[in-house]
DNA sequence: AATGAATGAGGCTTCATTCAT
DNA sequence: TATGAATGAAGCCTCATTCAT
């Protein structure tokens, strides 16, 4: 076995840094600006030449679909991770809060919207979804939140306490994590009144 | 009264409808295309040549402005009119219904962050934000929603269950009443758990 | 009738001898530099900014085309008018002096073919491939040319003798004529051969 | 004779085979998409990464260039072979034949005009001239063409019938037959025409 | 006041070429 | 020597905005 493998490796992880860096740049970029940023700028805050994002991302779509699955992919491993916890209503308080937290360092509805097609982000939204799911099924099972909730309802609420902060000013940090409490209490089978309309499908 | 003001009033009347044309035209390009709806396609909606546009408003921002301000006016005065309402709690669950519902036709979200820094539209969400505000007031004060909300709070829930809705890929029309139940369950009295973090300051 | 007219035409008028700047900056583009000729260097040379090339002719090949389309409508023109003529024979010969002179000021070859699939373009060949076909008829009926040759055949050796010179590095002005002669003398009865295949047929 | 130069044979005789197979993918590719062909897309069919082509070719005009050099390299050793036929007519009409029919599967006029800088070629070129020269220069001794045509006449007009079929948008494989055979009835003595302008000089 | 032609900056993407491994 | 990642110039095209008519 020789230490040949190295300099082979390194080749590669001269990319995979510049990948990384891109990613990064990318998901700051597109923090700052939206979907607008431009490719030439996250270029340049990835210390690359533009022609370098393409080697790497075929096109700015792909590149945000790539940006989006990495969010997406934390969220699918951290629910399916909290399938273990022994309390199902804590667990899911738990899921809700590392989804809001992440999201509140960045907006990533308008990069979910875009990347819709893409086929990967697709596979592991489908998989996230199952993911809260099966979290949503316990809690209910317990009592822990109201019997008429899926797990759709929960995916579809999950960016709503980061979404109302968003439209303050100058919020503090940890503004979202009050109107998590809110429509956290909202889910809770304790004083739930009828819903008007039925859950919705997964497609 | 001279004869000279018939053609000058015509040739207002003429602009007041063109001005009306070109804000009914944004209104539902943006609704179709977000804020890169173009500026030449706007102009051919509504009839007129593009150089038009640019009579009317300046610049697109503020044409986004002006479409944000009809839809804040409209909830300004929903608000408004709310005040005399018998039943408080009733009228804060009809304000929000009224505010999603307007929302679910546009997503004016984008719209609203882009406009941010308009002064009438800054003028338009102080009174709407006033008239929230006092709506909450009165609902607490009855005992309808929890003591620890405020108008604020209800600001910035105000447009989750469309938001919610948004990332479903093809929701039923109503599907925000569901959401707007849940949340409205959330600012109830009963069953209400202490919130994690103080209300927001309105700047 | 009042002088009206006039001012609205101007403004026509500006726009279509921008419009003629931009086909003769483009037919010129295109003969030094072949369809890489860009499109920068288009507008450049015509005197306009580059987004007016794009008002003109919503693409580059668009504008290939609109370059093709004269030069085949003179074509086509002046084998209707030929059509007349009282010497079949010479009424061929000076078609194909026509084709061929203005052919050897520009290399259209590239430019047709890149064209092909525009319908102006199409329907334009189409009607100069009948008034090439007419000629002939005529040409062959009075003994003129051999009787073993179409229309067709003549269409597709039309620039032949411009293709030929091309290969010259540094040819006469003139030298296209020595060509044209060779191969008319190849069409003509006095001396044919029997052609080894059949003539094509027009698609 | 060291156990070294095993190896290094072998990396040479690897480069060798390197170098023919950038040449028939360079071919090819040019075959199917004129010079447009990328560099990239002839690494890859040639199976060896886009660095190596330019280990064998300094820049893509020098890969054009020794493709060109390929082709003509056949045609002079063609028209060469073909000064020991023994009827010079025949010999000049198989050399065109052979020059149109390896025409005919590529269409390397546009490869020769970006090569026409490059020293090899214009060697090859110069001794293919010289071979059309002495075949035609035959022929014309013994009458099988007309006394008013140089070598270099059949030098330009090698290619015109391959150029003819090129219009047709789906000749038939031999169509270009029978334009060679019309343009080789225009060379012969019998019925032909004074020409009007002199033979070009040959650079 | 309206028109629509013109502008030109800026966006995404391609590609020949260079260079570190 | 081969690899393939990186480069950066250049290309086509879009669009908010200006301006002559």
């Amino acid at each position: 076995m020789r230490i040949v493998s190295a300099p082979v490796r390194s080749l590669r992880s001269d990319a995979a840094r510049n990948r990384e860096s891109l990613l990064a740049a990318a998901d700051a970029e597109f923090a700052e600006h939206g979907l607008e940023a431009s490719v030439a700028d996250i270029a340049r805050r990835a210390g690359v030449a533009k022609g370098t994002v393409f080697r790497h991302f075929a096109t700015k779509e792909e590149l945000i679909a790539a940006v989006v699955a990495t969010y997406v992919t934390t969220l699918r491993d951290t629910a399916r991770d909290l399938l273990d916890a022994e309390e199902p209503g804590a667990a899911l308080l738990e899921f809700l809060t590392v989804a809001a937290d992440q999201r509140q360092q960045r907006d990533i509805t308008l990069l979910m919207t875009a990347s819709a097609g893409d086929s990967n982000v697709a596979r592991l939204r489908d998989e996230l979804h199952a993911g809260i799911g099966s979290l949503v099924d316990r809690a209910r099972d317990c009592g822990a939140v109201r019997k008429d909730i899926t797990g759709t309802d929960v995916f579809l609420l999950m960016c709503a306490p980061v979404h109302a902060v968003e439209y303050s000013s100058d919020p503090s940090p940890d503004l979202w994590r009050r109107y998590l409490a809110i429509i956290f209490d909202g889910l809770r089978a304790e004083g739930a009144h009828p819903l008007p309309q039925p859950p919705p499908t997964w497609p």
